[in-house]
DNA sequence: TATTGTTATACTCTATAACTATA
DNA sequence: TATAGTTATAGAGTATAACAATA
């Protein structure tokens, strides 16, 4: 009973923290910087390599028309290309280019100084509590 | 040099996660819910009382021609009443109903239960974890 | 017939520019 | 004139529905 009184009190610290904190972070966002879901699919293309734009969607969790489209402005933009999968012809891969790992890096840098700058005013404890959570809240994400 | 790297890689790997969870939050005020500057509004006015279109737009940091809307709908509602400022034409004053009230704490709670669901599964150090992520997110979001 | 991806279309949220009413 | 608010219009992002190609 407790229990649930104090899980019900974190949920809603928890679901207040983080919302503000995203919110934050989004007006820290610069003029030509990508979009969220832009950004998350370049990363989720650095970290799992090529990938087809159906498990790019789920992975992102739009529907696949937005990823359609995401995938063409990134296309354009000469960030990642998308040729014919080797097996079944129905399905495509998409894989980041040399200038699309550039910009992930230079727009990650540029974008994280703000929160970058204010970590380095914690404790190491408090880093790892962070580090931990940051898993954590993906788990929670992909629930 | 490395603490550098390691407090960059964990503003990326944090910024991503927290970003990913706002999202599947705001995507549980399903269907029939108010959106994010919609809640933010009804808050504000729950905290603030009434306040003008102007006020309102500012302390949202929307521009006045978005808050228009904003509050066209939410007076469509039911949810807040526009009446004439008593000593300027020009402006108007917003104010929440006893309706857009209840609103407002009924949303709260539905997206609490939804978390709180989730943390359930959790184990007792892992929910320690982000009580204490929480906390840390709330200062750094007031740094 | 089922699955993968795209095209067509529409809705939401926000912005800038132009306009109205009041000070 | 200057200010508060609204209307008109446009752009970004995402969704559903319909379609094409392949398994």
């Amino acid at each position: 009973m407790q229990e649930l009184t104090e899980d019900a009190a974190l949920a809603s610290a928890l679901r207040i923290s983080v919302s503000r904190m995203a919110r934050r972070l989004r007006s820290q966002q610069a003029g030509d910087a990508l979009s969220a879901t832009q950004m998350a699919t370049l990363s989720t293309l650095s970290r799992h390599g090529p990938l087809t734009p159906g498990e790019l969607a789920a992975h992102e969790r739009v529907q696949p028309p937005s990823m359609t489209r995401v995938i063409g402005v990134l296309e354009c933009a000469g960030l990642v290309t998308r040729t014919s999968h080797p097996t079944d012809g129905r399905q495509a891969l998409v894989a980041l280019t040399t200038e699309g790992s550039g910009r992930l890096v230079a727009d990650r840098a540029r974008r994280d100084a703000w929160l970058s700058h204010l970590l380095d005013d914690l404790e190491a404890d408090e880093l790892a509590t962070l580090r931990a959570a940051a898993t954590l809240l993906d788990r929670l994400s992909q629930a």
